[in-house]
DNA sequence: TAGATTGTTAATCGATTAACAATC
DNA sequence: TAGATTGTTAATCGATTAACAATC
């Protein structure tokens, strides 16, 4: 089946699918249907068979629905989920401190096997149990002896782009960025950005804009 | 000018050009047009004249631009970056931790003003200077006299809909979710959604479709 | 004034929704 | 078998891009 490449927003229900069809399985559910998945996550139903259909190696059963266990895995392996990937964070600050210690990230199929940061203080140390290296040791060659693929930026905005420069010519080959900015990197490396500023402008539009109404 | 409701789309952009802006102040720099912005994010020329135009409460001027002090301004007030939300966190752990301690938000508009957990460890202690209550009294009274409207998700996904349906019911305007769930709630309570796995999923799989490729 | 750049209308593109025949 | 539910083609909707007249 999976042949075309997914568009963003489809990217983007993936997880959502997923999220709900785990909490499907452990009801004991061992099928589901489109109109099911649909009502879960307020979609419609044409789109989800579409989706569906677009990442699922098994066909559906006309009036039965599809197995949860094959879409779990299906989503799970185009998402690469279940194999971990490692990875390497720059930016031991309070959300790099954080990430270090947090476990979830391995569900994710996302292993941080070390953090690096310009702080004297912090390199040589080990925050949630991985090492903290120098900036300066971020190098074609640690990468390599760390297996890592991913590096994850979580620096302030004006340091993010000279971060991900080195991250490029350490060869890293995708970088998830935390920072507030539009990274440049040759399109050989693949970016993803998480943008907190703009999470919160959602939020804070809507309040703005209902109470704005109400006058 | 500020009339019709900005697309989503429109609103994740309304942070970028913000971020481009204050740059290219700080660059010393009084005016832009709508091609430079356009090339510093990789946009159109015409999608940013739109986007400007529908926040921007002065016109541009033909063969000269538009002043970068008034955009930022008229974004910010958009945004609600520039007017300070109170904001309570619930689940204090390794994120919300972070959170606790980060001091970026403000800066964004949005005070975290205290955080609740229901680990009674946790509870009378203070995280981040900020003082962590037992989640059995996140209750109107308490919201009323924090004066918080915004509730900031950081539990994980099984209990994050019990969490949501507490904020509700003490009467707080707007969710920040960080938990991988789609929330339940009342049309007048507004949820923004900041999915961690979701945008790890496009980075995991844009790397696995181009390795495909390759192959 | 001349021309760069604006604001806006029309054309295109892509994604979602509707419709429906195929089938377990 | 009958019918619920699938896969897929066609219609709609919305967002982006192109075109162009207006103007400081």
């Amino acid at each position: 089946m999976r042949k075309a490449k997914l568009t963003k927003n489809q990217l983007h229900r993936l997880p959502e699918y997923l999220w709900v069809l785990k909490n499907l399985e452990s009801n004991g559910l061992k099928t589901v249907n489109s109109q099911t998945l649909a009502d879960c996550l307020d979609l419609n139903n044409e789109l989800v068979r579409k989706d569906i259909a677009s990442i699922s190696t098994e066909n559906g059963v006309p009036n039965k629905g599809r197995k949860i266990v094959q879409l779990i895995s299906d989503i799970e392996t185009i998402l690469g989920f279940n194999t971990i990937s490692n990875a390497i964070l720059v930016g031991v600050g309070s959300l790099g401190t954080a990430f270090l210690h947090y476990k979830g990230f391995e569900d994710f199929g996302l292993k941080i096997v070390a953090g690096f940061d310009s702080n004297p203080l912090l390199s040589g140390k080990e925050v949630g149990n991985k090492p903290v290296y120098d900036v300066s040791e971020l190098t074609e060659e640690k990468i390599k002896e760390l297996n890592a693929h991913i590096g994850i930026i979580t620096v302030p905005g004006y340091a993010a782009q000279v971060v991900a420069d080195t991250l490029v010519k350490a060869k890293i080959q995708g970088i998830w960025n935390f920072a507030p900015t539009k990274l440049n990197v040759p399109d050989n490396v693949i970016v993803s950005n998480i943008n907190l500023a703009t999470s919160l402008a959602v939020l804070s539009y809507e309040l703005y804009f209902r109470n704005e109404k109400e006058n």
